[in-house]
DNA sequence: GTTAACAATCTTGTAGACAAAATTGTTGAG
DNA sequence: CTCAACAATTTTGTCTACAAGATTGTTAAC
């Protein structure tokens, strides 16, 4: 067991990580002692760590009752995917405004390796090189207002990401999809890039609701 | 001085108000020991509002180094205007899609008083009326995601919110854009909603960009 | 007059302790 | 057997104290 010496940062950031890869479970209670034995941390530090996991949403805390993983219902996984769409969008159009040649070569490397995951069959790796791809994007557009409500966004809906492209014949489109966003920023074209991204998500959107009706 | 027994949530939103409306200004320093006394509270509950705060984008932390008021730029206001409209765009699209007649009622009785404060030359009234006519049409779309991320972006812009008003003719042209937005909702357009919150924020995205040029 | 080293002070980071509240378990009456 | 009241335990909320780090001010050398 990891009982190291921590300080408030990387405390923050594995606790964080054992949320977001499933570890501690959603409306899984957070119990301060346990925590503090387990990160090797005095109970002040992971009571704050508490506090900023609540305002970024992957926890939640009631008065006297202390805190736990929050759980992020069907619902509310599809109006975090909803305002993704919104934030993704901008993020797009930013970039084909300011995204430089190395960032375009990236995003196309990045492509070609997604390419690759799909003739093989590695929907996990393709999963992965799907976030870094719009990880890519979203620096590239500069903007880090947007990207850092991205990010917050992006935490709270991990656990509904792997479950889209199970769908028959997602991962094909959704390469496509890929394909005409980053196409779109290479051309430097705005209104394109923002249609683009937006149609993709649109895409994943509906893939979800359909998975939901399925259930 | 306010030297009442508070607990944490009371203890936040009293510290939240006072960087927001400007008791604490821009870069201020936060020690925590003189919060401690402002508020009547121990150093550990400061610590954990102060964290939270950061995480909300009002203050930054510096390990050893302490916290302080989040100064925001005029690059980062507008950066906060690009997004809010990306958000706002979608909650006018919901709005429209799931206003209730209530909720319609009451963004007109906003739009009129802010015409008659117009009439009257009150602009502080109109920006409060604003703010209010925008948090309406939050409530009325009824996507809790997209609303608590406007509520955050507000929060760290408010320093700005004045300015653009003050732009020659711009009351004038910002109230029909208002009006439009609110007519598209009660005529349960999503598009036109939409594209009618677009125009309006990117209105007072160039008043500010040219209030930026004459400065 | 300027700069470097050192000391004093201030501020943060963290641990430990205690009281209040909630939860759980137990007992006894019906 | 079921339920209510009560006691024991757990867990949170808060405060105090101390160590570590950063800042400021002073002194002395050049």
């Amino acid at each position: 067991m990891g009982t190291q010496l921590l300080n408030e940062q990387t405390c923050y950031e594995r606790l964080r990580n054992w949320i977001i890869d499933g570890t501690l479970q959603p409306n899984e209670r957070l119990i301060e002692l346990e925590l503090t034995a387990r990160l090797g941390v005095g109970r002040a530090t992971i009571r704050t760590v508490l506090a900023r996991l609540e305002q970024e949403g992957l926890v939640v805390r009631e008065p006297n009752r202390g805190a736990r993983v929050r759980f992020v219902s069907h619902e509310e996984a599809l109006e975090i995917l909803e305002a993704r769409t919104a934030i993704e969008s901008l993020l797009a159009r930013f970039a084909a405004m300011r995204a430089q040649p190395a960032d375009v070569a990236q995003m196309r490397d990045l492509l070609e390796q997604m390419r690759a995951c799909i003739e093989h069959g590695d929907l996990v790796s393709y999963s992965t090189l799907n976030t870094a791809l719009h990880r890519a994007i979203a620096e590239a557009a500069r903007h880090r207002t947007a990207a850092r409500l991205l990010e917050t966004l992006g935490s709270q809906s991990v656990r509904y990401q792997y479950r889209t492209i199970l769908a028959p014949g997602r991962p094909a489109t959704s390469l496509t999809e890929h394909s005409a966003v980053v196409e779109a920023i290479a051309a430097h074209d705005p209104d394109a890039a923002e249609q683009a991204m937006r149609a993709h998500l649109s895409g994943v959107c509906e893939a979800l609701r359909r998975l939901r009706q399925g259930l």
